[in-house]
DNA sequence: CGATATTCATTCGTATACAAATGGATTTTG
DNA sequence: CAAAATCCATTTGTATACGAATGAATATCG
């Protein structure tokens, strides 16, 4: 039997009034946050070798071929900055390289080497393993849910 | 009409197998960092005075009122040494106070300021139109809904 | 009671993330 | 064509994030 002295969370709580309550952990930020955060703690216990930044950096390499540095920023949704430091890390551990466009002085050519391309067939596999974990809280109608929403959010 | 010639993307594509392909763009890691990008814009927009997370640690603790580090940490899922930073960020701003726990030698005590609790009165406004306009895109059923889903996933 | 385990806060190192500013290259436009 | 606008990469500065290690304080347990 439920307490009736319990005020149950009503649409009324989410409005600005002046007596509003603004309860955290309801908020989308802070869940976008958490699952965030769970799904690099799975990421991380699979594949410990790479971060999640760097893995999908890989990926769009290896789906591309040959980028310059901005778009490939721009197709994995990368500030310009972060995306020069991931790069460089890629480029450190020889999965990537990069040479000036002949074509446009401007543009930083970037592409994944042998290894950049062994590294992420090696990697594919624990990456689903990764997203199966993720949405492992959800059956499959869910999971098709979450996405679609996340999408529409995107 | 659609081009027969073009491939759907099938449930076949989301398996491990050999000749499996990983599309970046559909994975949930994908998807929740651009949506808590874009949900971080909005907040800055809104809001250029205070971080998302410094927000949300003010908010918790002018629900709380006081509470050691650690445990503030815990309660909005943050790392010991990440909120240490927006303590002592929170400090510096003078929206937050510290002291040592009598009881417990090992725990710091913090609590807001009254300055801390007015800014958030004020900010309250502010974040609740950064969740509404975060959630735009989607209607009243789908909100409820990816607020569900994502709770479920955290 | 005393050894062990746990908790707490801090520090260090690394990796995103992004605003803002800069300088060089290319494109647009008047 | 030349000035203005745009694009590109880089740098700087600040703020999360978290693993790992550390030392101090407390709790647990034999």
């Amino acid at each position: 039997m439920q307490n009736s002295k319990i005020k149950p969370v009503t649409a009324a709580d989410r409005t600005d009034g002046p007596e509003a309550t603004y309860v955290l952990d309801v908020q989308v930020g802070f869940l976008l946050r958490r699952a965030a955060q769970r799904h690099l703690a799975i990421f991380f216990e699979h594949l410990p070798d790479m971060t999640s930044t760097q893995f999908a950096a890989l990926a769009k390499l290896c789906e591309v071929g040959r980028i310059s540095q901005n778009e490939l920023g721009r197709r994995i949704a990368m500030d310009a900055a972060t995306v020069k430091g991931v790069v460089d890390r890629l480029r450190a551990r020889g999965f990537a390289e990069t040479k000036k466009d002949p074509e446009d002085q401007r543009r930083l050519l970037v592409s994944p080497t042998g290894d950049g391309q062994m590294a992420f067939e090696n990697y594919r596999g624990a990456a689903v393993k990764i997203t199966r974990e993720t949405l492992a809280p959800l059956n499959e109608d869910e999971s098709e849910a979450l996405l679609k929403l996340l999408s529409k959010l995107g």
